[in-house]
RNA sequence: GGGCUUAUAGCUCAGCUGGUUAGAGCGCUACACUGAUAAUGUAGAGGUCCGAGGUUCGAGUCCCCGUAAGCCCA
């Protein structure tokens, strides 16, 4: 059995055949199968949607997850991980509407709510061909013949039992959000339809800048400062939602002024408080020079003067008196508050809030405790200052019954003055405008019925998140977020800031609620099974609510519209009937580590065992979905992390860092990417360009290189193992000398592999494989490839099969097939090709996949730190003798007969020396002078150690560094003999050590010299007529060489080799090194003749030669 | 508007706790090597380390204020 040998390698074919293999041979099943009993490691996989098509940037989130998984799996865990399909909401709504052609409205009319939700099942799962096929191709290994589907009645029914449980705990709660609302249409409607293109329109809307009277007390005596009234100017463009203002909100690091004019409608003199920014809209310039004193009423020019400039942070907690007092509220409403939207773009820099018809209003109105307005209906019921229809309620006495938009009345009612007009004329009577004017402004409107639309509070179930927040922050503060950032920023202000979760959605296709509620309201039912809900219908027909179950005769479907139909009993006996609303999708994919098992009431010990996730990976714009939800969740019901490590990968972007999308048209297509470069590749470029948080700016470029520069290495050095290898016979099978007693280069790659194995280890144990895979690919190019592998070529084709030859296939061998393991998380197709063409010859592991290994564990034993420093050195020293050799255009196949180095101690002279014969092969040389420090004639350079000197003498350090560049040579040798010296500076001793200074030789007097660092390194140019010689020797074996290989033939076929006679330096040159010449070309003979026809002219530098090969 | 991230050579990225000539790969140019050869080595050109302040004997690195890009939230 031999070596597989390839010319050429098509990698997206090979990842076909391994392909082919791993489904021939089971070998993901046995990846799990073989840890059965072992200690298990948990992946939780982000269900995707597969109503749309997969894009190269699931490519990059799923290594990332396989990587793990096979990672854990080499270290003996069991990994068993469930593939997972999210299937409900709007998305999936969206696209078969557009399929259909139907809009929202028709649902219910043209379409049946049961049609709708079958064709939203069918069309979910529409591209889920692509998605397997996308998963199998790139090597994503994940059980896709036994996913989770959140639409499974099984997967809801786990659903509805978490929605109980937070139910019964009293967190389930029913409070309303500020929504886009249509009174005219009397529907919410959702952010998508708001987005629909000829929504917004610029209308002219009349608006106010209102004057809120302060309250003058201790807090506010500062501001006050001699002013009788003292007015806080708000600006709004909807003044009907004044009598529901419950708040002012500022700008804390705004300017802001106290200004002393007179109001412009009443005359009064007045002192008012605005945004500093704002002055110059409110205030005629040209009135700036008139004093207080000139003005009369009437005047068009109104005087001011700024009395005070204060920062916005400084208003905050002042009281102010209601503005319009028609529905009287509880302090601490009438607050100034912060408002981290509150800008001086526009308006006056002091926001008017209102919790009830307005989203920020609401959001800044919570998180200050300030209570809104409502009234009680006659059901007494809470409800806003403003009815469905839009017409303030009869409490606002002045206008009781008016619309608060004149587009709302119809076309015979619509009254002259609108409702904004006579709040403003109003106002302006009881001097409490300050300025109004017609303002024109984009507003959104309902595309039913072209009316403006309101922001209106409705009704919306919460989870009591907040109830948590604390407990949900401390357990975040446990989890290993990759990158920390994300953990403590992102996803830690997000639960700092932590609001109820809103929970409801009004739409068709999702999990619906489980609650019914009584007709009085006063009676609700959770219900957290479907045999709960069986119970609970059988309870019903008995009590006469209901004649028949919907699902008589057929199978039970939690879906609308068949729970919309139940009518339940209550205690007391009422009917009652479910909550219309759907769930929240993101509870479906957050309650996925319980439901994907149908926990609790299937595979309670599967959960258990499965709980909570030890890893999980998705985009970090997952941050407020998936990776909330299951926090949630997790910590609020179960006082436990979800997940234990997270990596959030960031995006990939087009190569010039723009968003991908196929509506530009820069959308890579990850098939067409695999398909031509192979998955492998395409994992390594995404891997180790770039961490996985950081965006990736995709580059197929960056693909071939890769795939050149790590996968061309690794196989051109595979190649090279297997050609000799197959010639010698190996197969690991004789025994070797041990790995102890090997030659220093074998003895220093086996130390780097260790060293390897060890930091890739840990960096995949830390979850950075951007880490590893560098690691992983500079072994393999510079280490391997470019030092161990050319270094020692010879020694793979030259002489006998002897022990030093075995030496040296064990050693590759090891390497090659450690690369394989290490790199088969990542590269797992190549990897496999390249161990099993390995074992499959060696068959010392009896394993037929390399993802069945144990990941290698580093020899201590076999790191040799002091091997891996000389080795260093010998590499920077024939760098350096290389570059003079350049710099004297002496080519390298050319002989030189020594290399001179400078000791400064002996130490580095013995590092050196044991790797001497390693250099001299390297930069052909034949013996390495070491220059004494005695001999006196090395010229010395001293540099300060700053690190050292600047934190002894800190300021000094300055004059220190200036002395100690004076220094001659004497004072070197001085310092060098006494192990120090005291420096004397402005009459101060400064004791200055051996380790405050750094010593190095810099220059040979004589020679030509290469420094780098502390190194430095000449070269004797002296060719003798020997050295002469030995390089035409050289010469000529390279231009054998050459014809042998034109000539097709193969390593180990032998030749005859005749020359004409040509001059005395060149006959000499061949006499002497015919034994050399002949042992490298596999020649038998070499034969100078008189004449030769039939040869080959050969030039080599100056001189002509007549050759001729008889194989 | 708020939060977070990023900004270093033409491109993609390193640069640990601050230490004195800022590195690598790719690309470009030149030379060399040669039974791994569509591989490889050496060298060269290429940098206001996004900008402005500050701390320090010393800042790519720490602090502050900006700018640009991206994501999430509003």
């Amino acid at each position: 059995m031999k070596y597989k040998e390839y010319k050429g390698l098509d990698y997206a074919a090979m990842a076909e055949e391994v392909l082919a293999f791993w489904k021939e041979k089971k070998i993901f099943e046995a990846s799990i199968d073989s840890r059965q009993g072992k200690p298990s490691f948990t992946f939780y996989e982000g269900p995707p949607s597969a109503n749309g098509t997969p894009g190269i940037h699931h490519v990059m989130a799923r290594a990332v997850k396989d990587i793990f998984c096979r990672y854990k799996t080499l270290k003996g865990f069991q990994v068993k991980r469930k593939g997972g399909w999210d299937t409900h909401g709007l998305p999936v709504e969206l696209q078969v509407e557009k399929e259909l052609g139907i809009t929202k409205e028709d649902i219910g009319k043209k379409i049946t709510v049961e049609e709708y939700n079958t064709k939203c099942r069918e069309t979910v799962m529409k591209y889920k061909d692509q998605w397997d096929e996308l998963t199998e191709k790139m090597g994503y290994w994940v059980d896709l013949d036994h996913p989770y589907v959140t639409f499974d009645k099984e997967y809801m029914e786990s659903l509805w039992f978490l929605l109980k449980k937070f139910h019964e705990k009293d967190l389930l709660y029913k409070g309303y959000t500020i929504q886009p609302y249509s009174p005219a249409a009397g529907t919410g409607l959702s952010s998508h339809e708001l987005n629909q293109p000829g929504t917004y329109r610029d209308v002219k809307d009349t608006s106010i800048t209102a004057q809120f009277k302060l309250v003058n007390n201790e807090k506010s005596l500062r501001f006050f400062d001699g002013a009788d009234e003292l007015f806080l100017l708000a600006w709004t463009t909807t003044p009907w939602t004044l009598a529901a203002n419950n708040g002012l909100a500022i700008g804390e690091k705004i300017d802001y002024i106290k200004v002393k004019t007179f109001n412009p409608y009443t005359f009064v003199p007045s002192y008012v408080i605005l945004a500093k920014d704002r002055l110059h809209y409110y205030f005629n310039n040209k009135a700036k020079d008139i004093s207080l004193e000139d003005y009369n009423e009437g005047d068009k020019l109104i005087p001011f003067e700024v009395v005070d400039t204060f920062k916005g942070k400084e208003l905050i907690g002042l009281d102010y008196e209601q503005l319009l007092p028609y529905v009287p509220l509880p302090k601490p409403a009438f607050t100034v508050v912060a408002g981290d939207f509150v800008t001086t773009e526009d308006g006056t820099g002091i926001v008017h809030i209102s919790r009830t018809f307005g989203a920020d209003d609401y959001r800044v109105s919570v998180q200050n405790d300030m209570p809104g307005v409502f009234v009680e209906d006659e059901e007494g019921n809470e409800v806003p200052i403003v009815d469905k229809q839009g017409k303030y309620v009869k409490e606002i006495t002045d206008f009781a019954g008016m619309y608060v938009k004149n587009e709302y009345y119809g076309p015979e009612e619509t009254p002259d003055k609108s409702l904004d007009v006579l709040i403003a004329i109003k106002l302006k009577e009881e001097n409490r405008a300050f300025k109004v004017e017609k303002y024109e402004h984009s507003y959104p409107h309902c595309w039913r019925t072209d009316k403006p639309i309101l922001y209106y509070p409705l009704d919306s179930w919460f989870i009591k998140t907040t109830a948590f927040k604390d407990r949900l922050v401390a357990l975040n503060d446990t989890i290993n977020w990759k990158p920390a950032s994300t953990g403590t920023g992102r996803f830690g202000n997000w639960l700092a800031n932590l609001v109820d979760w809103n929970l409801s959605r009004s739409r068709f296709w999702g999990t619906p609620l489980p609650i019914w509620v009584s007709e009085d309201r006063t009676e609700q039912k959770c219900i957290g099974s479907i045999v709960e809900l069986k119970e609970e219908i059988e309870r019903s027909i008995a009590a006469g609510m209901m004649e028949k179950s919907p699902y008589e005769g057929k199978d039970i479907d939690l879906h609308r519209p068949y729970v919309d139909d139940i009518v339940l009993v209550s205690e007391s006996g009422q009917q009652m009937f479910r909550e219309p609303d759907l769930i929240d999708v993101w509870f479906d994919s957050g309650a996925m580590p319980y439901a994907q098992w149908h926990y609790p009431f299937e595979n309670k010990e599967v959960f258990e065992k499965s709980y909570p996730a030890d890893f999980i990976a998705e985009g970090v714009d997952q941050t407020r979905g998936w990776f909330f939800t299951l926090h949630a969740i997790a910590g609020m019901l179960f006082d436990q992390v979800a997940f234990k490590n997270v990596i959030a990968n960031g995006l990939v972007l087009s190569d010039v860092g723009a968003k991908m999308s196929k509506r530009l048209g820069n959308a890579v297509d990850p098939f067409t990417t695999l398909d031509k470069y192979g998955p492998d590749a395409t994992r390594w470029y995404m891997i180790s360009n770039a961490n996985p948080w950081d965006n990736l700016k995709f580059n197929l470029e960056g693909i071939v290189e890769v795939q050149r520069k790590f996968f061309g290495t690794l196989q051109n050095t595979y190649s090279f193992f297997a050609l000799y290898a197959n010639l010698d016979g190996f197969r690991y099978e004789e025994e070797g000398i041990s790995p102890e007693a090997r030659t220093e280069s074998d003895r220093w790659i086996i130390s780097k592999l260790n060293s390897l194995m060890t930091a890739v280890d840990s960096a995949y144990e830390d979850y950075e494989p951007t880490r590893a895979a560098r690691l992983i690919q500079d072994f393999t190019t510079d280490d391997l490839s470019n030092w161990y592998v050319r270094l020692n070529r010879k020694r793979f084709w030259r002489g006998e099969y002897n022990d030093d030859k075995k030496s040296a296939y064990r050693t590759l061998y090891a390497c090659l097939k450690t690369i394989a393991k290490l790199a088969s998380p990542i590269a797992p197709f190549y990897t496999e090709q390249l161990y099993n063409n390995l074992n499959g010859v060696s068959q010392n592991e009896n394993l037929v996949s390399v993802h069945l290994t144990d990941f290698p564990i580093a020899d201590a034993k076999l790191i040799d730190e002091d091997l891996e420093e000389q080795m260093d050195l010998a590499q920077r020293i024939s760098s350096l003798a290389h570059s003079l050799r350049k710099k004297e255009r002496i080519k390298v196949r050319q002989p030189l007969s020594k290399i001179l180095l400078p000791v400064l101690n002996q130490e580095f002279k013995v590092k050196v020396q044991a790797v001497a014969p390693l250099i001299l092969s390297e930069v052909n040389a034949k013996a390495i002078d070491y220059l004494e420090d005695a001999s006196g004639i090395i010229v010395k350079k001293i540099k300060p150690n700053f690190r050292k000197l600047g934190k002894e003498y800190g300021a000094k350090l300055k004059t220190i560094a200036a002395k100690i560049s004076t220094f001659g040579q004497e004072d070197i040798v001085s310092i060098e003999k006494n192990n120090g010296m005291d420096l004397h500076l402005e009459g101060e001793v400064i004791p200055l050590t051996l380790e405050d200074v750094e010593i190095l030789s810099e220059d040979i007097p004589g020679w030509s010299v290469a420094s780098e660092g502390n190194l430095t390194v000449a070269l004797d140019i002296t060719i003798t007529e020997a050295l002469k010689q030995e390089g035409i020797a050289r010469d000529l074996v390279n231009r054998v060489q050459n014809m042998r290989k034109d000539m097709g033939l193969e390593v180990q076929d032998k030749i005859k080799i005749n020359v004409e006679k040509s001059n005395d330096l060149i006959n000499g040159a061949l006499e002497v090194n015919k034994k050399y010449i002949c042992q490298e070309t596999q020649a038998l003979s070499l034969t100078i003749t008189d004449e030769l026809s039939g040869g080959k002219l050969l030039e080599m530098d100056e001189h002509k030669l007549v050759v001729k090969i008889e194989a």
